[in-house]
RNA sequence: GUGGGCGUAGUCGAGGGGUUAAGACGCCUGGUUGUGGCCCAGGAGAUCGAGGGUUCAAUUCCCUCCGCUCACCCCA
């Protein structure tokens, strides 16, 4: 027996309904902004990530579904969905466009992690992008698309966690001095975290390992190494945010995995404790563009992931979802009536009304079919109905039955 | 990559070194004259995750592997 593959799971007919319903949610937060959906391939050229993401992410060293198609040309399954955006901005030339351009996407990412709670090797990711403006009330008019799609999904108790890791700029001075916070502890630092001394020290911060050191109390903190514009620009979407109530927590140890982000990176957290707990998580991007080899260009975005909004969705008890009706079952017996019944079938389809043939067998057990899948309404057909050009509509919930004319089934099953 | 837990029919789940491995749900059939949901009866469905070892004998004990799951790392 084939399984599917570790790390990926079947959406079932059940799960649907909360999928459509999440779908649509995110995707109705998204147009109220004023974002535009935008689909990019699944796969890319493995450089795209290589320079945007970074080298010396875990995204790249060891979790891209990377493979050389059959032209030699190394291929990656996207993992996340910033950079291809990006690379469509550019490629279709959207800087023509009246700015900022406003995008969102809704669809898989690969990456080859082990799985667990809440992670998957194939997920799917809700995120928008607006390139183009530098400006705070941008990186207002993201973070709060982010909270009022949580606001649409239900889900309460999320939690917006905030910091400012300044301008590419700026970072040199920042990273020198937590450097020199770190350099006497080095010793007490594990193998991951020696490492990322060098590698990339931002990180330190978020190290868990760390997290209760008494020396990362008093650790430099990215907001106290701003540049002018970038102080500015942060003063400034505070402002927003407190003026516009929205409650935020300045998280000075948040710093984001991938390499690209540039001043506001954010996470949308619930309240209860627990791993991958983020379901939402971005910042802005103002040297990427640039580093695709486009004219200097900022964006700010966030990805939200669906599986972890319908995984707190479950757990706060919702159920329901958009669930699509079950189709009226056409019953019959005897060949003749078999052939009517089709014919009625596609009579009904036509005109928008699903319908389908009860399965050949008793009529107790296409009953028995009708009722289990959920139909409301039973069309029965037999010798008797042929013979007066009837048929016997048949009401599940209420029991009532009552004879139409062939002719007039549409209309009367339309009360 | 590392660590913990688990692996008996579609699902849940009892059991036990030795002739036919419970039960429940689900599925199928029937309970007469063409009609569901309740009830009753019957039926199909399990090489007890795979391989090896111990033993006269293992699904039950041991080992390895695989899978699932949770956690670490990291991330949505």
């Amino acid at each position: 027996m084939y399984q599917a593959p570790r790390g990926t799971a079947d959406i079932l007919p059940e799960d649907q309904p909360l999928w459509s319903f999440t779908a649509a949610a995110v995707t109705q937060a998204a147009y109220v902004h004023g974002y535009r959906r935008i689909d990019t391939p699944i796969f890319e050229e493995t450089g795209l990530f290589l320079r945007t993401v970074g080298e010396e992410t875990d995204i790249v060293q060891k979790e891209m579904y990377s493979f050389d198609d059959r032209g030699g040309t190394n291929i990656t399954l996207r993992p996340e969905g910033t950079a291809a955006v990006s690379r469509a901005y550019l490629e279709s030339s959207m800087h023509n466009q009246a700015q900022p351009v406003r995008l969102f996407y809704l669809c898989p990412m690969f990456r080859y992690d082990r799985p667990q709670a809440g992670r998957f090797r194939q997920f799917h990711q809700f995120g928008v992008e607006a390139i183009g403006d530098t400006n705070a009330a941008v990186d207002l008019e993201v973070i709060q698309l982010a909270m009022d799609t949580m606001r649409r999904l239900g889900l309460g108790g999320m939690k917006l966690l905030l910091n400012n890791i300044g301008d590419a700029a700026d970072r040199p001075r920042f990273i020198e001095a937590l450097q020199e916070h770190f350099r006497p502890h080095i010793s007490h630092l594990g193998k991951d975290d020696r490492r990322r001394f060098d590698t990339s020290p931002l990180r330190l911060l978020d190290s868990k390992e760390l997290s209760a050191e008494s020396f990362m109390y008093d650790a430099p903190k990215s907001t106290d190494f701003l540049g002018g514009e970038a102080q500015a620009h942060w003063d400034e979407l505070l402002a927003y945010l407190n003026d516009l109530q929205v409650p935020y927590v300045i998280d000075n140890k948040l710093v984001r995995g991938l390499d690209y982000y540039t001043r506001t990176v954010f996470e949308v957290h619930p309240d209860r404790e627990g791993a991958q707990s983020a379901v939402c998580a971005g910042g802005r991007y103002d040297g990427l563009i640039e580093q695709l080899g486009g004219k200097p260009t900022p964006g700010i975005g966030f990805a939200a992931g669906i599986e972890r909004l319908i995984l707190n969705l479950r757990e706060q008890g919702a159920t329901a979802g958009i669930v699509p009706p079950a189709p009226i079952v056409i019953a019959y017996s005897g060949t003749k009536a078999k052939a009517k019944a089709a014919g009625i079938a596609t009579e009904l389809r036509a005109a928008d009304v699903a319908a389908v043939l009860a399965p050949e067998r008793s009529m107790k057990a296409q009953m028995r079919y009708a009722s289990s899948i959920g139909a409301r309404t039973v069309i029965l057909l037999g010798p008797k109905e042929l013979e007066n050009g009837v048929a016997t509509v048949r009401d599940m919930e209420t029991a009532e039955q009552k004879e139409e004319p062939q002719t007039r089934l549409l209309e009367s099953l339309s009360n």
